[in-house]
DNA sequence: AGCGTTACAGCAAGCGCTTTCTATCTGATG
DNA sequence: CATCAGATAGAAAGCGCTTGCTGTAACGCT
């Protein structure tokens, strides 16, 4: 039925040994015999099959990325770059891995599921993108399972993840904290002293530290904060069209709004236009993430730019050991402050 | 050093077969026999060998999704429905599958080593999304593959891609020419009678099923057009930004701009804004797909909405054989035109 | 009591490949 | 001419799991 190794060694009159080795190519074979069993190969129309070769070499050419939402452009485009380094097609030859990309949708037990069914497939490499989850329990199983991960060799790395301790993962961390800061503290230079913030959902770690660099900003210049200025939400659009109206409910007098990320920031530009308030002149929106559309907003969207790509194609080339690791195993990576038009010196 | 199949049974003082048959629980275990194997499972650590497994069993839990750039929401919002469907409740118990979304650029090389590598790992499904290239030799490899595939047992699905003859592929087919002339009359309907087309690259269907539905609608209404009229690009907001230009540069009259999809449409509306017309006053635009983010474009996007999430949830079920494949294996998902803003009665 | 059933559990034969070790042949060397 | 190193090819032992088939004990029935 299925044509097998020994069958294209029956055809090639070679032994299977000999084709194996012709096909992984890391031994010595006679280039007329090569040519003879590459010629069966195709007559046969033979492929190999993965579950047997990935049994008996006990290694495998699959790695993980994990997402937390692959419709968003946030994630997928880390993982197009983790992806565009997995050497295979397009890249060197030789290495080819087969990347997958898992959507865990956010959801802790979905996480999990994942990293055993890779664990089970025994992945060279995973890449966690994405900020992580507080909730308790769920990090000591985190940890647990990527320290066994990496016990059992496969290449474990965070890319804008905090680091996880205890796991030997490496970590590329985005510094959400700074950035958050110092957009936060642009939009006071501006003169804004009333500023709402829409945090993204609780219990992840972006969410908590672009809002705690928001909140050192704040009082690093003595503004104190009223709890009225702060709404949690999703990091999407709706979420920040509706958290702008509850916002402006609970304090006309805002004068700017910083969004957790850019899709929330364009859902608050449109709650704020559909308000009757004018951008930037009677309040500010800033943004996070600077993803493509966000230099198409009406106006431009001011935002913290985060190198998705290059840490996406960092964290890929070291899941593939093709790139060191930074000391320590942990690196920062920081953000950029992009300022357009959303945000201007308060008119009102 | 990794615990097996066998270390759990000595454990649990049973044989392999019935450690094996608690895990896979399709084989009848006494509770008592079950819980004591369970607990061993349970102290060791133990984590099946996927491979080991997929080898004896001859199957495996492995479902492929091919697209085109995932780092644009057209295709993670489609990805994203299919690979919820995969797995977890409404399945058979334990029908949990690895979905793997992999990366292909746009690229034919790509593509078919990703049929070849998902074809190894004898994967259960796979499913393409986007359109197809139409290059005839690269036609004629990947029929000649996918045949070979659904052959060997993988359910072969097509997603917003025209149906493959001669493959056994089901298709659940965007209706990118209908849609196009739809829009494009939209257009001729509001007075519109010089209209520029932005297309997407040369040699995808897509590109030429949306060009020939506006050109239907042109001939339809009597419009004769120009060649200057058609300039092709890529699939992004810059490829939109420079064919705007480009367009403008050779017939400044036009009053209309139709563009390949609403990244483009939003490229070509940065453009305009920058040449100083106004939109729709001066000039209308058209996109397609109905991102999410077209409805905050300023003015709000004119478009024809794609159910992108429905038909990749589709799709997905028919992977996992959850659901009937449509009658002939073929079906046609239309979308529907969103009249909104950016289209307007030509003034000028 | 004798016999057919039913319900579990184990044996053992692979699944298709990789890889170590061994065998063979060639040509070069002293 | 005997010997040895180097280059290839093959034999065979698994890799860890699944599953068809074979026990075997306990149960219900006549």
């Amino acid at each position: 039925m299925t044509v097998t190794l020994a069958d294209v060694a029956a055809r090639a009159q070679v032994s299977p040994a000999t084709v194996s080795r012709v096909l992984n190519g890391n031994y010595p074979v006679a280039a007329s015999t090569r040519e003879r069993v590459l010629r069966a190969v195709d007559e046969l129309d033979y492929v190999l099959n993965g579950p047997a070769s990935s049994l008996a070499a006990a290694t495998s050419d699959l790695v993980g990325i994990l997402v937390n939402d692959i419709a968003d452009p946030f994630f997928g485009i880390m993982a197009g770059a983790i992806q565009s380094e997995m050497g295979g097609p397009g890249g060197r030859a030789g290495g080819e891995r087969l990347a997958v990309v898992c959507n865990t949708g956010g959801s802790p037990e979905r996480e999990l599921t994942y990293l055993t069914l890779l664990q089970r497939q025994r992945a060279a490499a995973v890449v966690l993108t994405g900020g992580a989850m507080e909730n308790v329990p769920h990090a000591a199983a985190m940890t647990s399972k990527l320290r066994k991960m990496a016990d059992a060799g496969t290449r474990v790395v965070l890319c804008g993840r905090p680091p996880a301790p205890d796991t030997r993962a490496i970590a590329l961390t985005f510094d959400n904290r700074g950035g958050g800061r110092e957009l936060t503290e642009h939009l006071i230079g501006l003169g804004h002293r009333r500023l709402g913030y829409i945090a993204g959902p609780e219990e992840r770690t972006t969410t908590r530290h672009r809002l705690e660099g928001h909140r050192e900003a704040l009082k690093a210049h003595g503004i104190d904060e009223d709890p009225r200025w702060t709404v949690h939400g999703r990091y999407d659009r709706r979420s920040g069209y509706e958290a702008t109206l509850e916002l402006l409910r609970r304090d006309p007098s805002l004068t700017a709004v910083v969004a957790a990320n850019d899709s929330v920031a364009l859902g608050a530009c449109a709650a704020l236009r559909d308000s009757g308030l004018r951008i930037p002149d009677d309040v500010s929106v800033a943004g996070f993430d600077d993803l493509p559309f966000s230099i198409d907003a009406v106006p431009a969207l001011t935002t913290v730019r985060l190198p998705l790509a290059e840490a996406g194609a960092r964290a890929g080339r070291i899941a593939m050991g093709r790139e060191e690791p930074p000391p320590g195993g942990i690196a920062t990576v920081r953000g950029e402050l992009m300022v357009r038009g959303s945000s201007g010196v308060p008119r009102r």
